[in-house]
DNA sequence: TCATTGTAATCCATTTTCGAAATATACGAA
DNA sequence: TTCGTATATTTCGAAAATGGATTACAATGA
């Protein structure tokens, strides 16, 4: 039997990542990621990117020491739990994301242009699924 | 707008990372994947495998070079075009990649069962016309 | 044939991702 | 309070992925 799922998936993610080295100048997959994800979510803690995206937590903090390197985020330690920081746009970081996420948000349109909402519906369903079942035994 | 696609295969190939690395004991998930699609497909050129993942070229080179370091494959150069090499599973290499295959063929059929034929479809249509849009303009 | 251009894959230096251990804070129970 | 355990994140060194230059071969046209 023929893996369909996971192949595809994998390439994919390999051609978004092309795609955005092409389009966002000098933004890695993952930066792009975090900074649309700050832009459509506004601020948010390490553990919610985390959750956001699968990386590893150290993962986040390397992306995140470039993304506040080069003036994109600030981190402000959350006076709730003052274990957490709280990610948040700059200015420039604003921007930026506003920018990336545009590009993808077209990328995105013209895939689901002219397709039935079922079809949206059944690749989220199916998408999930396989997240589920991926993770399935992971206690965390 | 949510970006609605790209955020999900994102997370997605990283809980299929995990996924293998629980399951597929010293494998990557690169590696997993060459694997599957040398014992799906059998032997193959690197650039075969490049149109199959999308890895960058020299990211296949060090896969294949780990792989062929303990014993899974041998590259042995094409006759038909000898800058080319074929990438083939050893002994070992068969059994293991018969292993993975196995385990991401049920998490997959754990995925699929109970679920019409449709949304297989509709995922692979959207999941393609994503590739499609998102090397639009890439002459390579 | 020779020169030119294109393709397949690799090599090396750099960047990104990751795993394990460490740090700091929170929280529940004795 | 104080202990023990759990959670949030970082640190640091190692593994993996990558870009660009390079080598080797192929293919085309004069």
């Amino acid at each position: 039997m023929r893996l369909q799922l996971i192949f595809g998936i994998h390439r994919a993610t390999h051609q978004i990542g092309l795609f955005i080295q092409r389009s966002a100048a000098g933004l890695t997959q993952a930066e792009a990621h975090i900074l649309c994800h700050l832009h459509e979510s506004g601020p948010a803690t390490v553990s919610a990117l985390h959750q956001a995206f699968a990386h590893r937590r150290s993962t986040l903090t390397s992306v995140l020491d470039r993304l506040a390197a080069s003036g994109m985020i600030v981190r402000e330690s959350s006076q709730a739990d003052r274990r957490s920081f709280i990610i948040s746009l700059t200015k420039a970081g604003k921007s930026k994301a506003a920018k990336v996420h545009r590009v993808l948000e077209s990328l995105e349109s013209s895939v689901l242009q002219n397709s039935a909402p079922k079809k949206l519906e059944a690749f989220n369903e199916l998408l999930h699924k396989l997240e589920q079942q991926a993770s399935k035994g992971t206690t965390k």
